[in-house]
DNA sequence: CGGGAAGTTGATATAACTCAAGGTAGGTGG
DNA sequence: CCACCTACCTTGAGTTATATCAACTTCCCG
């Protein structure tokens, strides 16, 4: 079940680059194909990564194979996280991406590091209310949103991820995602020229529907 | 929907304390009563919380009343990180509950915070895969184990909570939370001699329903 | 002892899942 | 350059798990 097929990982480490303002200096500049393996549950947890380019979702696996996306990351964020020596989760490019890796202050003294780390913890506790509380509508509608805001709040939003993706993101099958979408376009409120490119008409009526 | 009865908020603070050794310095011991506000949501971000003994819970609303319980914290755990300058969260007490108020180091520089604040990330990711993928029995068990372990892995297990509450942390209704828990009584894996107090007989079995 | 909140159990309704059949688009090889 | 192939997506029909509505029970607490 969800089977996602094997990535070809091929990883090339770019000559190390310091900036001497930056809270963490970045360092190597990795480049994935896409539906590449980033780092996997039970590995010992190494640098965080930031995102030059592409997108990346961080998810769990559940004995049969079920699976819950617990974040989809795009240019410009953060991840890698971990609480304990090893990863809790997996992390995998979805389209081509340039990772820039991070080289932890040592102790964790950074502010910085902390603020990225509690942003991450509430959006999680708000992804818990959405897959929690709402239908399937709403979650397609908070969704569309979230990743409108990500991406400077254009009308035309790019969607780096499969159906498969956003159903196990949003706790529910690729069917009840694409219905949901119809609903949405047959309303007015979206156009989705191509599967992976949606137009938000009436942002007021997404919102609308998050309650 | 899910009213919750206004709590009698007295909270009284006690004499500061200091101690030297601790990473942050517990300085006032405040009660709750039980059902009492400890902070609203939108109100200014303020000291993060240890549990002396009580039991807190941290929840937030949809427009029409639905409710998302993100986490339980019980004695000796600490509650209160905000990304922002304004809660994002409700936290209450669901009985008498002291609370020791703990003086955040300026800059938040710790590796204690730091790490106090990735367990919660992570805690309320894995939550993340029992909602969004797991039916309502393995959802109960996963709960009932997780009570377990915090509670020292005792087979008497505590619930400071209403099934309301349990009904809004796993994103079910009340009734499916007693149909499932009647369930793993009739099965011979749990024993309800009170509401509020489980036996758990079998827990190897709750651990395989979490697949 | 009485009243009310909390919890349980039963009957029915419904939203989402499952199974199944097309449709579409992007990539590859002839 | 075109046609095929495959993976992804959409739509439809029927099933099922959980929600809803309702009645009843239990347990506190005054």
């Amino acid at each position: 079940m969800h089977a996602n097929a094997l990535a070809t990982s091929r990883s090339i480490h770019a000559p190390a680059m310091l900036t001497s303002h930056s809270f963490v200096r970045p360092q190597l500049l990795t480049y994935f194909a896409a539906e590449a393996e980033i780092y996997a549950q039970g590995e010992q947890s190494g640098p965080l990564y930031r995102i030059e380019y592409g997108a990346v979702r961080i998810y769990r696996l559940l004995g049969d194979g079920r699976r819950q996306v617990v974040a989809f990351h795009l240019a410009g964020e953060t991840f890698g996280f971990e609480a304990g020596r090893n990863h809790s989760f997996f992390a995998e490019s979805m389209v081509q991406t340039g990772l820039r890796v991070l080289d932890r202050p040592t102790g964790d003294q950074s502010p910085d590091l902390m603020a990225l780390a509690l942003r991450g913890m509430i959006r999680a506790q708000e992804h818990l209310l959405v897959v929690g509380r709402q239908n399937a509508v709403e979650r397609v509608a908070a969704f569309l949103l979230d990743m409108m805001e990500r991406q400077g709040d254009l009308d035309q939003v790019e969607l780096p991820m499969t159906r498969i993706d956003i159903g196990d993101y949003l706790g529910m099958t690729i069917e009840t995602v694409s219905r949901n979408l119809a609903k949405l376009r047959k309303e007015g409120i979206i156009r989705i020229p191509t599967s992976r490119n949606i137009e938000i008409v009436k942002p007021a009526a997404l919102r609308r529907l998050c309650a």
